[in-house]
DNA sequence: TAAATTCTTTACAAAATCTTTATGACAAAG
DNA sequence: CTTTGTCATAAAGATTTTGTAAAGAATTTA
């Protein structure tokens, strides 16, 4: 189980692990640093933190390296900190499974509600394990999914995605972030999978497939599943 | 910390010092003055002052070369002032990392409102996830933007672009800038893809198109997003 | 083992997007 | 006043991306 309240930050600027340990630790987080790569990897994993803090720029090794290495044994909430502030780096992180971006300076207040936030988002399936969105329903703890209060069958790989989409409503989920957290990074590339699945997902639970209102497409990027007002 | 209302002029010709001096000291700043380049280098350095105005046509170093020099270790706002008809100049400073321009003659008014401009923006935090301009919202980790609280349906190049000015709110960003950006260095002189894209743009965005308020065009220069008073 | 289910792969039409071209407006320069 | 260069805009054409069906392979179930 994860440690309550303990967060690593990874960053090889001391004064940022420095003023990083004040603020959060006023804020009631356990602060545990690392100023390498690597060294951030093995306290992680001892650690079992709820949340990491990596910069990019570390001297050992990319953060993006790091982000991948941690990415393929937890899905601990990461929020990447980094002085460029460039779209693709943005998107690689994301891609790669960070799940919050800021950029340097912070602003100390907003990167608390960041943190919080995801901690929050994280423990939603624990406590919330229902979510409810239209007339479709998803019920985390028990892995099924409704329509109408009706269940659907699907497949194993129907749900993963539905999984996804449903985590993260209203959020455009890119073709290479699902298709690594499904079928693995070897198949990062191959969009036809989910162009195969997105259709066949949609034969289930929208009204009108061809005019879909609950998975919508966004050309060259990737899907999304819309929040509908109940 | 950078010295509140602190800026650094650096111009050889003392006429324009002073004007900017008696000018700028009127409105509450307080000037440190330097006629040349290395002198301006080490007034900035000790002053840390909160904005730079420095002349490109400076005697005894280029002042490309004080904006090159700077900039290996310092963000703070730097407003060239060129002559007119030195469009080349200003492009070259602004791909350098000069934040605005203003060709002389110049006048104050719009001066000041540049500085106070540039200010205002280096302290937004720029890690919001939501930027509010006007009628206009853009919302980074959803990668959405809203008129009107209406989700707007735009193209994967049209949000990039979009991403990029809002990203950089009343600050001129040149076509070589946004062409590298997006299309890569290879197209960084088809400079008709952005009069395409930022057209339509403007056709989502403007409430009159042929006229518009939000995306302003720096004729030889590039596009800025001009910040609207909410 | 046979049947059923699910996944992978391919192919092609449809839709969406991007690129290119052409034209005219406008402002600055000579 | 004419020339030149930049910009705005529409629209045609090219390209890319997506949706969909369907066949074969692999896996699971009975």
């Amino acid at each position: 189980m994860a440690s309550q309240n303990t967060i690593v930050v990874i960053d090889d600027e001391s004064q940022i692990r420095k003023i990083l340990s004040i603020t959060l630790g006023a804020e009631g987080f356990k602060v545990i640093e690392a100023s390498k790569g690597k060294e951030g990897i093995v306290a992680v994993a001892n650690n079992h933190p709820q949340l990491v803090i990596l910069d990019l720029g570390l001297p050992d090794e990319d953060g993006f390296t790091v982000l991948k290495e941690i990415r393929t044994w937890s899905n601990i909430p990461i929020i990447i900190l980094s002085v460029r502030n460039s779209e693709d780096d943005i998107v690689k992180a994301l891609d790669l499974g960070a799940d919050d971006y800021v950029t340097k300076p912070f602003n100390t207040a907003e990167l608390i509600a960041r943190i919080r936030a995801n901690i929050r988002r994280t423990q939603l399936p624990d406590s919330q394990s229902v979510v409810v969105n239209g007339d479709l329903k998803i019920d985390f703890s028990k892995r099924l999914i409704y329509k109408n209060d009706e269940e659907l069958k699907v497949t194993n790989t129907e749900y993963m995605l539905l999984f996804l989409l449903f985590r993260n409503l209203d959020k455009v989920l890119t073709h290479n972030y699902l298709l690594k957290e499904i079928w693995g990074p070897v198949h990062s590339e191959d969009s036809q999978y989910l162009r195969v699945f997105i259709g066949q997902i949609r034969k289930k639970i929208e009204d009108d497939p061809a005019h879909p209102k609950y998975i919508t497409t966004d050309s060259g990027v990737g899907y999304r599943m819309r929040l509908i007002n109940n």
